[in-house]
DNA sequence: GTAGGGTTAG
């Protein structure tokens, strides 16, 4: 007896020793053959090895229970190769497992994220649970492949298996991933069919889900519907809000949610954080900073790159700085934000010096965010040259990330700025994508500065055939005639514009005083200070006229006598928030507005003035960029 | 046994 099982034990030793596995002790045996109680009081422990050596030693005796523990433990500790042992011991000795054991393959090949073995057991599974079932559509889902993880769950329609909860909160995931909102719906149908749509985890899932396809009427009626909340579907809702950049609404919820005594955590706060930095609510960002300073969240670095990008996005270059500088551990998302906070505070000097040293340290790879912040910093940051030169590395394929017409839009936007505009209309004409509206915006922009009437007509053709709606277009060449004095075509602009186009989103800036946000649209008759901000408008007019201001009024395509033009002008919304701004702040202290489109050329040049003759600093923070003016002078250059 | 929310750009 003691001899054949030496002779045993000695084959198995040669049968795992290609594995990590370390022999120091021999396996003591209660009895022969053991049984599963002895494996179970060796995993427990933690002999995982001295169990596999047992499994192997007893043979055939071990069967189902014994399996179904070890590979338990397995998953438990992603013991890959050793559970790939268990695997091939059952193939090897012939036995054929139940469905339960095949689940349980198809589980830890999964977890230890072995796709192609996972499915090769599903696929060989005579009949599916439920759990096989989820379990490989979640596997698809959460490693991208949502088509497939779609199609599977079809498949499993079909063959009459049941989905659970489980089942739908992960196919509702690649709904998402496979942007498939029609199947999202008649997911829904079945969702509340089997009465789970109350269910915290598939409640939220969906909420999410019709988040992310804009639906955000649907996702609150989900989230209103949910018997219970929890840190996972509050943070959903008010991340949904501001993924679609209903700043407001985002903060409002969370506010609110708050005093209903939700918990929050590292996802949360990242997803408020990302409302602030679209307000540019930095006293709000603020607070939120020192909450996450005295929780010590854990994943810091998430909430970090988000404290990054709420300061830069707020004006404060230092903070995000210092933040970046002190981080123990940097992802490729924390220099892309702090390249972008440079890119669109027009610092290209810093972009390029920051890039090359996340070249230098060579522990990150950059990727195509990062090149798009590095090129569009070059263009905002007046270093066209090297920014053409990174596009051209970039061409060469020498530093592994492919130009996207992203990319292409960006050089775009150097060339013209440059003053290269044929070349930029050549490059376009000649690149591998079909040119996009905000090229051709981009362009007509610079058509503009330049003065470039034959190239800004065809331009502008192009442009108003694929926007005819978007009254901008129709703004920037009213501008470029204007600029060469032809207002015959101002005229024919106007008209042309009355035609078709349609205000898409209305102009709407606001301003930060003393933690409250203060919002102004064009023309606002319903502030309560309005008469004091429109008598400061007034004020302000008068002072920068003195000193040269004239109005721009090919900015106003009103079909209207010029005074009312000149009217239209002072109602702008920037024009305001900024009045108001130098009502409530002491001289000399700088301004921030922020506006929710691109900044109009006529407001532009009011706050040039208004900064040098009232001797303040004014920043104003565009769709697109910052706008750092001091006395009278713009860091964008007059280029935006 | 299987499941939900997050940070950069556009």
């Amino acid at each position: 007896m003691l001899r054949k099982l030496n002779y045993r034990f000695s084959q198995a030793k040669r049968k795992f020793s290609s594995t990590t596995v370390s022999f120091t002790r021999q396996p003591t045996l209660s009895s022969f053959p053991p049984n599963p109680t002895d494996l179970k009081a060796l995993l427990s422990n933690g002999q995982l090895e001295d169990a596999l050596l047992e499994m192997a030693i007893q043979g055939l005796e071990i069967k189902f229970e014994g399996y179904d523990t070890i590979l338990n433990e397995c998953v438990n500790r992603r013991a890959i190769r050793e559970g790939q042992r268990v695997h091939s011991h059952m193939i090897k000795t012939h036995y054929h497992p139940p469905v339960y054991l095949r689940t349980r393959l198809v589980v830890f090949y999964t977890k230890c994220e072995c796709l192609g073995d996972a499915r090769k057991v599903f696929d060989e599974m005579p009949d599916r649970n439920v759990v096989a079932w989820t379990a490989i559509i979640s596997a698809y889902s959460q490693r991208g492949y949502a088509s497939e993880a779609l199609n599977l769950f079809r498949q499993m329609l079909r063959s009459g298996s049941e989905p659970n909860a489980f089942t739908f909160a992960s196919v509702l995931t690649s709904c998402k991933g496979a942007l498939r909102v029609e199947y999202g719906m008649q997911i829904h149908s079945l969702i509340v069919k089997s009465m789970l749509e109350s269910h915290i985890y598939v409640g939220s899932s969906l909420l999410d889900m019709y988040a992310k396809f804009g639906k955000i009427h649907e996702a609150r009626g989900v989230f209103e519907g949910l018997p219970e909340r929890d840190v996972v579907s509050c943070t959903a809702i008010i991340s949904g809000y501001a993924q679609m950049g209903l700043d407001e609404e985002a903060l409002e919820l969370f506010r609110r949610l708050q005093r209903e005594g939700m918990t929050c955590n590292y996802v949360t706060y990242a997803s408020v954080l990302t409302a602030l930095s679209g307000l540019a609510a930095v006293d709000h960002g603020k607070q939120i900073h020192n909450h996450v300073l005295r929780s010590e969240l854990p994943f810091y670095v998430v909430l970090q790159n988000s404290l990054i990008d709420m300061y830069s996005k707020c004006g404060n270059l230092t903070y995000s700085r210092r933040i970046f500088d002190n981080m123990s551990e940097r992802t490729v998302m924390s220099w892309n934000a702090m390249l972008v906070g440079y890119s669109k505070h027009g610092k290209g000097r810093e972009v390029v010096e920051l890039f090359k040293l996340l070249r230098e340290q060579n522990k990150v790879k950059p990727d195509t965010v990062t090149f798009l912040a590095v090129l569009s910093g070059c263009s905002h940051g007046g270093m066209e040259d090297r920014g053409l030169e990174f596009f051209d590395e970039m061409v060469s394929g020498k530093n592994g990330v492919k130009p996207e017409i992203e990319h292409y839009s960006c050089v775009v936007d150097i060339l013209g700025r440059s003053g290269k505009v044929e070349e930029a209309f050549e490059f376009i004409k000649q690149m591998p994508f079909e040119p996009t509206a905000a090229m051709w915006g981009s362009l007509l922009g610079a058509c503009r500065v330049h003065l470039n009437v034959d190239i800004g007509e065809l331009v502008a053709e192009r442009l108003i055939e694929m926007e005819p709606e978007n009254s901008g277009n129709y703004v920037l060449l009213s501008n470029l005639y204007a600029s060469m004095g032809r207002w015959e075509d101002v005229r024919n602009v106007r008209e042309l514009m009355n035609e078709k186009a349609v205000i898409k989103e209305p102009g709407r800036s606001w301003i930060e005083l003393n933690q409250t946000l203060h919002t102004f649209h064009a023309s606002d008759r319903t502030h309560p200070r309005k008469e004091e901000v429109f008598a400061k408008v007034k004020e302000l007019l008068v002072k920068i006229k003195q000193a040269g201001y004239t109005p721009d009024l090919s900015c106003v395509l009103h079909d209207v006598d010029e005074e009312q033009k000149e009217k239209i002008l002072l109602g702008h919304s920037e024009k305001l928030a900024l009045a108001f701004g130098l009502i409530d702040t002491p001289p000399g202290k700088p301004v921030q507005v922020m506006k929710n489109l691109r900044i109009c050329v006529d407001c532009h040049n009011f706050a040039k003035f208004v900064s040098k003759v009232y001797g303040r600093e004014v920043s104003l923070r565009d769709k697109n960029r910052f706008h750092h003016i001091i006395g009278g002078i713009c860091s964008c250059g007059d280029y935006w």
